[in-house]
DNA sequence: AAAATTGTTTCCCAAATGCGAACAGCTATA
DNA sequence: TATAGCTGTTCGCATTTGGGAAACAATTTT
């Protein structure tokens, strides 16, 4: 059933079905025995089971009849965001940029070929992320975003493909890119000018400037962006100062990684 | 085998032990397939299964040799947390708490019988979090905290009962309540004047006001207290103007719950 | 008061999982 | 450079475990 195009290592159903609940219940913002069992089309009896366990294991609580993701989601998020490379590296830079600029100021890294926020912050004058605030998942592809871009613009060519085999090219506005010539010349350039812009591909009315981050063997781990209103995003400020701030801040960035980076493989 | 005090409902066997996997990376913060095998003492085939799954399933990237805890946890965290009541009504007073006495501010819930805080901020002067930010877990238990002693003094006595029997109490200084009896004439005291205090019971050197949060059936769901130096917890401030404020907080907070609830049940 | 929900428990068989062992790939060591 | 000792990965088989249907309990609705 659950054969993948590579030849697929062995997976637990078990396993996949617990996380499978998991993600019903955050969809659905906890639910009861029945729902959980309709939504993934398991027995009642099932279901149960698989709620009482994560219960046990605190990572489910039941508050009368109905089933929640527990806070434990809370502390092992924050545990995973100080742990990461990024965070641990890119923060100040970002809370800089922010400041810095006004604007609002993101730090991101890809995994699973989509776009993972480790880190915001909003500037003084900062508008236009209110969208996402809480739906932000499932839609996160890297194709409409300047940091997305960023990151694809130095993943191998195989990898891109892959990628886009995998989660398509969604089209979310008029100036987003649909097809994967296309999209492979915006990566050219991108490439050789340094940055990403994001002409209100992903949401209208909203531009963004990014940057990617890479560690000393060329590997991308991320990307740096600030985004605003097209009306103050364009041409000097869109151009060149708001490329030359995320750029700075991007290699700022690097230079952090890559220092701890040789020291440690000592 | 997994046979617990009351009667145990059904758990699954494979269910537990990812959820094992997904404690043990974090504890770790990464690890390889042996180091997971022989942490949780089963086979390396086996580690491998469950942390590939985990890894289609996105909870779990892989980096070289290493499995992570996805970025994935940092979304279902926020999620979890904006979903939260406490969270919802208690933000802004919280964060007016802050900024009002300069200390600071914690906003916390129970689950499992375990201290989870939904959320906490520094005030200008606020002293004394540094401890747990990292290895914030585990050790969260109720009795050698404000809001902890909070709430427990507003659980039924069988609950309390069934808490302490489950996790122990724990010594963590010189003042940390470590026998049953003590703990309830405390927790008498507690309800007596409304508002708990932690005087150096979890760490020397802090002591904290907290208050519970009850809605309008009486139940606790959480509490809010303030924290700070020793040094300035004394005489007035510690008894007069901080329980005071946090009092009130707790008050506008169940004031706003209950209000929403009450509309929502018609 | 009856009917329709929902959650919980039981039991058995098919199926999924756990394990051991073999294999592959890399690193360190002689 | 060869060898030993690590890793991670794959395979096949015996066995345990989880899935499901149905009965039961506990509410809620009609």
């Amino acid at each position: 059933m659950a054969q993948d195009q590579h030849r697929s290592a062995r997976t637990l159903e078990t396993v996949a079905r617990a996380c499978d609940v998991i993600d019903t219940l955050d969809a659905l913002g906890g639910a009861g025995v029945t729902e959980v069992a309709t939504e993934l089309d398991i027995a009642k009896s099932s279901a149960h089971a698989y709620l009482n366990t994560l219960r046990e294991k605190r990572f489910v609580v039941k508050k009368g009849h109905q089933y929640h993701l527990s806070l434990e989601f809370l502390y092992l998020g924050k545990s995973v965001r100080h742990r990461h490379v990024l965070f641990a590296h890119g923060k100040s830079v970002v809370d800089q940029l922010a400041s810095e600029s006004g604007e609002y100021v993101h730090l991101m890294a890809e995994q699973h070929g989509l776009e993972r926020n480790v880190y915001k912050v909003a500037g003084e004058n900062a508008v236009g992320d209110t969208y996402h605030t809480a739906k932000e998942r499932k839609t996160d592809f890297l194709h409409f975003t300047s940091t997305g871009k960023a990151v694809l613009a130095h993943l191998p060519e195989s990898r891109v493909r892959d990628i886009v085999d995998t989660h398509g090219l969604l089209q979310k506005t008029e100036n987003t890119i649909t097809d994967l010539e296309t999209l492979f010349e915006e990566l050219e350039t991108v490439r050789n000018r340094g940055y990403a812009v994001n002409d209100e591909e992903e949401v209208k009315g909203i531009r963004a400037v990014g940057a990617p981050i890479r560690n000393a063997n060329g590997t991308v781990l991320g990307a740096i962006s600030v985004s605003g209103p097209s009306s103050r995003f364009t041409g000097e400020y869109l151009h060149k100062e708001v490329p030359h701030m995320v750029k700075e801040a991007a290699n700022v960035t690097e230079a952090s990684i890559n220092m701890s980076d040789a020291s440690q493989s000592l």
